[in-house]
DNA sequence: GCCAACGTTGGC
DNA sequence: GCCAACGTTGGC
């Protein structure tokens, strides 16, 4: 099965990937996606071992600041049933659950972060969903043409 | 802090 | 099932 990547969206004041440094493992569950859109990317889409680039939005200089792994696909999202989550939505049950998350593993953090602004000046990635006007998704996918060339700017060397 | 874009909700 | 109102996201 041929890997597929994605990005993952973070605002760094909630979760950011020093955070996700720091978990057991640098492992952690990818809860509290509430967009349709975005959750059928994760259930449907994601297979263990897939590419996830690391960005962090809503700041100053938003930017793709490192490289992360599927290691668990898709289970349910046990904060939609837990009524003194954020994430708590009374719709999800644990007979039926509507969201799901995914476990991602740290594998890099960038020591160049690839930033909003550079990609936006780079023409090569004129079509990248990242980029599209008013697009709210935290999940999204990536090209393979996409992700080789944001770890080039990285200054990660192709390795795996 | 502003505002455009978009998703969701709820009245009808 | 339409659509206005509202809430949220996220760049600037």
């Amino acid at each position: 099965m041929a890997q597929n990547y994605w990005i993952l969206k973070s605002e760094p004041s909630v979760f950011s990937i020093e955070d996700l440094a720091s978990r057991p493992d640098q492992t952690e569950g990818w809860d509290g996606v509430r967009n349709y859109q975005a959750r059928n990317y994760l259930k449907d889409g994601m297979n263990k071992g897939d590419a996830i680039l690391y960005y962090h939005s809503s700041i100053k200089e938003p930017a793709i600041v490192g490289l992360c792994s599927v290691v668990r696909e898709a289970y349910p999202d046990t904060s939609a049933w837990n009524p003194d989550s954020a994430y708590h939505d009374p719709k999800s049950i644990p007979e039926k659950p509507i969201w799901f998350q995914v476990d991602i593993q740290l594998k890099e953090i960038f020591t160049y972060p690839v930033y909003l602004r550079d990609l936006k000046k780079n023409p090569l990635f004129q079509d990248m969903i990242l980029l599209k006007r008013g697009n709210r998704l935290s999940v999204l996918p990536a090209s393979a043409t996409h992700f080789h060339a944001i770890l080039k700017m990285a200054g990660i060397k192709n390795k795996r």
